[in-house]
DNA sequence: ATAGGGTTAG
C-alpha cells in the first residue's frame, strides 16, 4: 500500500464503517511504513469512534508510536487508556517498557515494570527481557535480581529468552559468577544463549574460558555466526593467536560475515593485536561500510602497532570526511597518541575540544589525558587535573604513578600510593605495576616487601608482570635471594622473568649465577632477547669473566640471530674495561658499526680512572667533548684521574673549563630507607636532624678503621689540601652519611642497604670494606652501576666497578 | 509477532 493509497483509505473510511479491524490494519501499515503523520490522523479518527476501549487498538497504537519514537505520544495514551483496559493487556505494558529500556530513561522501565505488578497485571515471558536491559544500563544489581526472583518465582526462569536475558545482564553488571550460574542450569540453549556467555567472558577477559566455550558449541551441535565471531576476536588478539585468529577471517570469507562492520572491525582489530598492521590496513581499506567505531580501531591500531603518525593523519582525515563527533572511545585512543609522540600543543588542544564538548566526565577520557600529562612528565599539570577530577578510581592513581616513576620521580609516585589510599581507592594489579618499580628505584625494601604482601592477600602473585616487578624489586632492594624464591615460585614465566633475574644476578656481581640461568633458560626452550644479553654481558663485565662476555657477544648473533645494538657493544667496552685491557676496548671501539656516544666513551673514560691511566683519560674526555653538551661526570672523572696522578693544576684547569662550559656536576646523594621513610644526604650538607650524632659515629669508625690499616686515600679528593682537610672532605661523602645513619638506626645483625645515584666513590669503598668488619655486619651499597656487598672486610665486586 | 547476543578504550 501507498502512503497516497493509505490517506485515501483514512479518507473514505470517515464516511464508511469502521470496524476495529480496520484501524489495525491501517495501524499495521503505520508503523512498516514509520508514517507519524498518518498515525496521528489515524489516532485522532480513533479517539472519536467508538472503540476507544478496545485493548487491541490501544496495544497497535502504542508500538506505533514507539515504532516511530514518540515515547511521550505513546506514554500520553497510555495514561488515558481506561483501568480495565490496563488491566487486560499484558502487550501495552511491555510496548511502553520496551520503549524505556532502549530509549530511556530507563528508571522508567524500571518503574513502569513495579506499576503493572503494584496494578496486578502478570508480567509475560516477553517482560522480563526488557527491565533486565534497563537494569543493566543502570547497572541496578539489586533491581535486575529482585526481577531474576520474580521470574523465578512465576515460571519464566526456564524460557530461552529470558534466561539469556539474565546471562546478559549478570554480565554486563560484572557478575560473572551469576551469569554462569544462570546459563550453567539452562536446558536449551541457542546461538543467543551461547553468545551472551562467550561475550561475558570475553568482557572479562577470561579467554581461555571463551575459547573453551566455542569448543564446547561446537560440541553441542551449534555453529558460530557473525555475532560469536565478534566476540571471540578480541579473545584471539588479546592472546596473540594469530593462527587461530587467521582461521577465523578464513572461516568469515566462506560464511559471507567479513563483509560486516562488526566483523570487518573485530578482524582489524585482532590483526593489529597480533602485530600485522598491514593486515589490519588491508581489512580496513576493504570494508565497505565503515562507521565510528571501525575508524576508532583502525586509529587504535596504528597507535598499537606504533605508526602514531599515521593515527593523527587518519584522525585527520576521519574529522574531515565525517561530521559525527569523535566518541570518549575516540578521543582516548587520539590522545594515546599524543602521548607516545609527546606532542603536547595536540594533546592540549584534544584537552580543551574534550571539555567543552562536556567528555572529561567520562572517566576514560580523563584517565587517558591524566595519562598523557604523566607520560610526557608534567607531574603537575597531571597532578592538578587528578585534582579536579570529580571522580577518579585505581586507573587513575595508577597513570599518575607508572608516569612518575617512567620520569624519575619515584618518591613523588609513593606520595601519590599513599594519597590513592586516603580516597580509599584500592590498588588493583596496573597500579602495582607502576608501585613496586618505584620502591626497586629507591630500593625501598620496607615498601616493596609491603607491596609484596599486598599482592599476596589480592591474588595478585598469580599474575606475571606482578611476579616479574616483585622479582626486580627484590633484586633493586639487595635481596636476590628472595627474589629466587619469587621467580622459582612464579606459575608462568616469560622472557622478561628471566632477564629480571640474570639482570639481577649480574648487578650483584654473581655472574657465574647468570650464565647458569642463561643456560637453564635455553634448556626449558626459552629464546633469548636483545634483552637477555644486555644482562648476560653486564653479568660478564661486574664479574670479569672477559672470555665469557667475549663468546657470549660472538654466539649472540651467529647462534641466536640478535643483531647488537649501540647497548651491547657499551657492555663489552665496559667488560673490557673493567677488567683492565684498556687498548683492547679503545681497539673495539674503532672497529663498532656505531659512532660512539658519550656513554660508550664515559665507559672507558671510567675504566681510565679505575686503572690510572692519564694519557688514554686525555684523548677519550677530549672525544666526549667533541661530542658536544651534557654528561656532567666527564669533566669530574677527568679531574679526578689527574687528581689521582698528583696533578692538580689539571684537575683545576678541567674544573674551570666545566664551569666556563656551565656544566654543574649532578651532586652525589645516598639515600636510606628508615621506617618506610627515605633519608637522602648530599655530601656536606649539614641540614638532617641527627647531623651531630652521624658525625661523631663518623670520626668514631675512622678512628677504629685507622687502627686496622685504613689510611686515606688522597688521590680520591679532587683539591689540593692539606692530608687532614683531604680526610674531612671524604668524611661527609654522602654514602658514609648515608651508612652512619643507617648504623645508629637499624636494629643490629640486619643488613644495611644504601643507595647512591652515581657510582660509589674510592675512599668510601675503602673506608665500607673496614666499617664492615669492624661493624661485623653486612653492608651493601647499591650505586648507579651495580652492588656492592660488604662482608667481614672484603667487596663482593671484587674491584670490578 | 512486543523478545535475548556483537566491534574500538584508561
Amino acid at each position: 500500500m501507498s502512503c497516497a493509497a493509505g490517506r485515501r483509505g483514512i479518507n473514505s473510511a470517515r464516511n464508511w464503517l469502521v470496524e476495529p479491524r480496520d484501524y489495525i490494519q491501517l495501524i499495521h501499515f503505520c508503523i512498516s511504513s514509520k508514517s507519524l503523520t498518518l498515525a496521528k490522523i489515524i489516532h485522532q479518527h480513533f479517539l472519536k469512534s467508538n472503540f476507544t476501549s478496545s485493548p487491541a487498538i490501544s496495544e497497535k497504537l502504542t508500538r506505533l508510536y514507539i515504532t516511530c519514537s514518540q515515547l511521550n505520544l505513546a506514554r500520553r495514551l497510555f495514561n488515558n487508556i481506561p483501568e480495565p483496559v490496563k488491566k487486560s493487556n499484558v502487550v501495552i505494558w511491555n510496548h511502553l517498557i520496551r520503549g524505556y529500556a532502549w530509549e530511556g530513561p530507563y528508571h522508567e522501565a524500571i518503574d513502569l515494570y513495579n506499576e503493572m505488578i503494584d496494578f496486578g497485571v502478570r508480567p509475560s515471558n516477553y517482560t522480563y527481557p526488557f527491565v533486565l536491559k534497563a537494569c543493566s544500563s543502570l547497572q541496578v544489581v539489586d533491581d535486575g535480581k529482585m526481577v531474576h526472583d520474580h521470574a523465578e518465582r512465576n515460571g519464566f526462569d526456564k524460557d530461552v529468552f529470558v534466561s539469556t536475558a539474565l546471562v546478559d545482564f549478570y554480565v554486563k553488571c560484572g557478575c560473572l559468577e551469576d551469569a554462569r550460574k544462570v546459563f550453567d542450569g539452562m536446558c536449551d540453549r541457542d546461538v543467543v544463549a551461547w553468545n551472551a556467555m562467550i561475550s561475558g567472558a570475553s568482557i572479562h577477559g577470561l579467554y581461555e574460558e571463551v575459547i573453551e566455550l566455542v569448543v564446547r558449541m561446537q560440541d553441542a551441535g551449534l555453529g558460530l555466526n557473525s555475532s560469536t565471531v565478534v566476540s571471540v576476536l578480541p579473545a584471539i588478539g588479546e592472546s596473540s593467536v594469530l593462527s587461530a585468529g587467521k582461521a577465523v577471517h578464513g572461516y568469515c570469507v566462506r560464511r559471507g560475515f567479513w563483509s560486516e562492520v562488526m566483523v570487518g572491525t573485530g578482524l582489524l582489530d585482532m590483526y593489529a593485536k597480533c602485530g600485522l598492521l598491514d593486515y589490519a590496513r588491508k581489512v580496513f581499506y576493504a570494508m565497505g561500510v565503515k562507521n565510528e567505531v571501525s575508524w576508532s580501531a583502525m586509529i587504535g591500531a596504528c597507535v598499537i602497532c606504533d605508526s602514531t603518525g599515521e593515527a593523527l593523519v587518519l584522525y585527520d582525515q576521519m574529522r574531515s570526511e565525517n561530521s559525527v563527533d569523535p566518541s570518549p572511545v575516540l578521543l582516548g585512543t587520539v590522545l594515546r597518541a599524543c602521548a607516545k609522540l609527546i606532542d603536547l600543543r595536540r594533546g592540549r588542544q584534544i584537552h580543551g575540544y574534550a571539555m567543552k564538548a562536556g567528555s572529561l566526565v567520562d572517566l576514560m577520557v580523563g584517565n587517558t589525558l591524566l595519562s598523557m600529562y604523566a607520560k610526557c612528565g608534567l607531574i603537575d599539570d597531571a597532578s592538578k587535573f587528578l585534582e579536579e577530577m570529580d571522580w577518579k578510581d585505581s586507573v587513575s592513581f595508577s597513570a599518575v604513578i607508572s608516569g612518575c616513576v617512567g620520569n624519575g620521580y619515584a618518591e613523588v609516585a609513593l606520595k601519590f600510593f599513599k594519597r590513592m589510599q586516603g580516597f580509599k581507592i584500592k590498588p588493583d594489579v596496573a597500579t602495582m605495576i607502576g608501585f613496586l618499580p618505584a620502591c626497586s628505584h629507591l630500593a625501598a625494601l620496607k615498601h616493596g616487601a609491603c607491596g609484596h604482601s599486598y599482592s599476596i592477600v589480592r591474588g595478585f602473585t598469580s599474575d606475571t608482570s606482578i611476579c616479574n616487578a616483585l622479582t626486580d624489586m627484590y633484586c633493586k632492594c639487595g635481596k636476590v635471594d628472595i627474589a629466587r624464591l619469587v621467580f622459582d615460585r612464579m606459575h608462568t614465566r616469560d622472557i622478561v622473568s628471566w632477564n629480571a633475574m640474570i639482570v639481577g644476578y649480574g648487578v650483584h656481581g654473581l655472574g657465574a649465577e647468570a650464565i647458569s640461568m642463561f643456560y637453564q633458560m635455553l634448556a626449558e626452550g626459552w629464546k633469548p632477547d636483545d634483552v637477555t644479553f644486555i644482562g648476560l654481558l653486564s653479568a660478564c663485565s661486574h664479574s670479569g669473566l672477559v672470555a665469557e662476555g667475549k663468546r657470549f657477544f660472538i654466539s649472540m648473533t651467529q647462534e641466536f640471530k640478535i643483531f647488537p645494538r649501540l647497548e651491547h657493544y657499551l657492555c663489552m667496552v665496559d667488560l673490557l674495561g673493567r677488567a683492565g685491557l684498556l687498548n683492547e676496548a679503545q681497539d673495539f671501539i674503532k672497529k663498532m658499526p656505531f659512532q660512539p656516544d658519550v656513554q660508550v666513551w664515559s665507559a672507558l673514560l671510567a675504566a681510565c680512572r679505575v686503572h690510572k691511566n692519564v694519557e688514554l683519560g686525555e684523548v677519550v674526555s677530549k672525544n666526549i667533548q667533541t661530542l658536544g653538551p651534557e654528561s656532567t661526570g666527564n669533566f669530574v672523572l677527568l679531574s679526578n684521574i689527574y687528581s689521582a696522578a698528583g696533578r692538580w693544576d689539571d684537575a683545576a684547569d678541567v674544573r674551570n673549563l666545566q664551569r666556563v662550559c656551565g656544566y654543574k656536576k649532578l651532586p652525589g646523594c645516598s639515600w636510606v630507607e628508615v621506617n618506610g621513610a627515605i633519608h637522602a644526604f648530599v655530601g656536606g650538607d649539614k641540614s638532617h636532624q641527627h647531623w651531630e650524632e652521624i658525625i661523631e659515629k663518623l670520626e668514631e669508625l675512622l678512628g677504629d678503621i685507622k687502627k686496622l690499616g685504613y689510611s686515606v686515600e688522597s688521590s680520591f679528593v679532587l683539591h689540593d689540601v692539606e692530608e687532614e682537610e683531604k680526610e674531612r672532605i671524604l668524611l661527609y661523602h654522602s654514602e658514609k652519611l648515608a651508612v652512619a645513619y643507617a648504623l645508629l638506626m637499624l636494629s643490629p645483625n640486619k643488613p644495611i642497604l644504601v643507595t647512591k645515584n652515581l657510582r660509589v666513590c674510592g675512599d668510601c669503598h675503602l673506608a665500607l670494606t673496614y666499617i664492615s668488619m669492624i661493624e661485623k655486619r653486612e653492608i651493601i651499597v647499591r650505586d648507579a652501576s651495580r652492588f656492592h656487598h660488604f662482608r667481614s672486610g672484603t667487596c663482593s665486586c671484587g674491584g670490578f666497578w
